[in-house]
DNA sequence: CGATTTAATCCACTTTATGGACTTAATATG
DNA sequence: CATATTAAGTCCATAAAGTGGATTAAATCG
């Protein structure tokens, strides 16, 4: 239910709208926001001072608008204070990432773990140490985190993974181990809201995220789809033939058949990634085949994908990021030779530009996000 | 952007959560309304009494809420004044329904017109002539029509059928040809609506309507969910087996090519419906398998989409409703065995109520949803 | 240098919601 | 049966927040 609105939920309400034109329309006068916010010059400006005093925003020096008149001090989102922590777990490495309230990323670590072999416990009292040493040295900066987020690689229920079996783990309590608040999420999802906010992508896209799992998550008017228990977007086992391999998922003829990282590699006969990348950059027939078959099987998946969920464009990214000019074509003529008469034109497919590092930022750009939206509850922590 | 509240807007968005409660909670006092709202008592008694004049909510006697006190006087919506216009065209027939604000259905109209050979300019004259009849008799019964949604075979674009093959529209603007304005939508779309609103299904659901096409529209949280240019749902060009025979959207083995209405009819070598169904009835042996094959790759389909979507049910509609009973198994052991692994429960199959009304009454029913979300500007108008 | 234009602030005012006091209408209790 | 208790609904003075016009500030133009 939509809540009823009162006097501080109005003034809550408004200085997101305000917070969140700036992040917007960048560097802005108080006027500019003024006419586009459709609030008063003084309310914009009572806002203003107060965002400022958060340290959220910061003037930075004269912008002319028009030809005449005086010119206007511009505001735009300050980086000094605000700032959030993104953790992420993988299958061989932790990584962890601080960011500031302009998207900037401040700090960033890496670990590589083999979770495989660890315990739950085990490895989250290693994410526990680097989490740690972000929030430490980001306070010698004089950064303060408002929040943070942990991406982990299986479907999420509240504070509870409710699965990831590359992980090895089935229903581990996270909140209850880690020794200080996070938001729980699908790293598909991160993933997706990372090309999103630190990639050049527009607010309506399908994220595809190649791993030993094949994940996507749907950002659509620049929110994401998370479907009605939030296990949206599970591309990998989209039917590509009904009678096809068996898959760990009960059915056959998945697209992680044909196109997962491990299938890719048997295909082409291949123990890894860069063995795979320097086959196919020497021209090797096998893997180039290798390649093609997983392109066209993608691009059935996403001809199902498209009909279903009609994104704007799609991202691919993980795995699919550097195999990129060997996939497109085969997966891009698939889609158009499937979709053709029914659309005026076929989704775009790029590759991502973050590749690894998307679900990582995209868990402390979610934080970011939360703030900007809702600054209200971020100004009145640091009042009397 | 979420828009800037103001004293005004304020007020508008308090009235609709203050009637959108009215219509969740049935029957229910002031007190009640201020403790679910969190609004002050005082606030919402002011905003029933304007409801209350603006006949969208009425007095309906005595309510106790607890043991001891003052009974409160409960208050419901009205259907006294206000209602909506539903109009739908469809290959073989035009239809209309008047609904009012408790979404009971005042009138409806059905006429049957071939419109495949008819142009758009007769087919919308026959509507409007229809349309007028409805409001007329509407008025008749003290009911002020407070707008119109029109459902159309077709993906829509603002006010312009961009195409509706089965009609042999191509672009065609309603709003110009029509004699009073109406809102436009695609028939599918409308349909899952309407099962929201006028079924018994909760809010999260996959509504599949099979005609000659198969459509479908997602309902997430009450939600329907559009996709980025609104061309989602398109559940018959899922591919169900990659080298399948070829369909008119240009692909090869599309849900439509297994169990589109024609595709069954031919399966079956019967040539309607009625036929078929009494063919079923009687056991006969072709008409059986066909609708096994049909409702095993209706199956295959809905897994693709189950994965991608995340449906909390799936509701079968048009088409599928009479054929409920003999495709409702195979469809749903094809995708609990696909399906197991990943989830802890396959969707539940069921089947639509309403069967080919569903359109119609969803397009009446999105515009009293649009009142009840902004009752304000209803308010408004009546005034002085 | 004054006129004009636009930015930002100031201040009296309006709108809306609040919260406690009051009235009303039931049941419970002695 | 009279009185206390409880809860619903209304009244009214007050507070919060935004409005809009006046004012001051800082540029360009002629």
């Amino acid at each position: 239910m939509t809540q009823a609105v009162r006097h501080d939920s109005m003034r809550a309400r408004n200085l997101g709208v305000v917070l969140g034109e700036v992040r917007r329309s960048g560097p802005i006068t108080r006027a500019a926001l003024a006419e586009i916010t459709g609030l008063t010059k003084t309310t914009v400006s009572k806002m203003v001072g107060d965002l400022i005093e958060a340290g959220m925003v910061a003037e930075s020096g004269a912008l002319r608008d028009g030809e005449r008149g005086r010119p206007g001090t511009a505001v735009a989102l300050s980086g000094r204070r605000v700032a959030a922590l993104g953790l992420e777990i993988n299958v061989d490495y932790l990584s962890a990432c601080v960011v500031d309230l302009t998207l900037a990323v401040r700090l960033r670590y890496t670990q590589a773990v083999d979770n495989r072999r660890a315990s739950p416990v085990e490895t989250l009292s290693h994410l526990e140490e680097l989490a740690h040493r972000a929030v430490e040295e980001a306070r010698g900066e004089g950064l303060s985190i408002a929040g943070s987020t942990l991406a982990v690689p299986g479907p999420v229920d509240g504070g509870l993974v409710h699965a990831a079996p590359n992980l090895g783990w089935h229903d581990v309590r996270v909140s209850d181990l880690l020794g200080f608040p996070v938001e729980l999420d699908n790293e598909a999802n991160l993933a997706a809201l990372g090309e999103l906010w630190f990639g050049s992508v527009p607010g309506d896209f399908l994220h595809v995220s190649g791993e030993i799992g094949v994940g996507a998550g749907l950002v659509v008017g620049g929110t994401l789809f998370r479907g009605a228990r939030g296990l949206a977007g599970e591309l990998g086992h989209v039917v590509v033939s009904p009678d096809g391999p068996a898959c760990r998922c009960g059915g056959r003829g998945c697209l992680e058949q044909y196109a997962g990282q491990d299938a890719l590699l048997r295909a082409a006969g291949l123990a890894g990634v860069p063995e795979l990348l320097a086959h196919l950059q020497a021209g090797e027939r096998g893997s180039l085949e290798a390649c093609q078959r997983a392109g066209q099987a993608l691009g059935v998946a996403l001809t199902s994908a498209v009909h279903l969920m009609d994104p704007g464009t799609i991202v691919l990214g993980g795995v699919f990021a550097p195999l990129f000019p060997w996939i497109r074509d085969p997966a891009h003529e698939t889609m158009t030779s499937r979709l053709g008469v029914m659309r005026r034109a076929v989704p775009e497919l790029t590759v991502s530009r973050l590749g690894g590092d998307a679900a990582t930022l995209g868990a402390a750009g979610q934080v970011i996000h939360r703030v900007i939206a809702n600054p209200w509850s971020h100004l009145a922590t640091t009042r009397p």
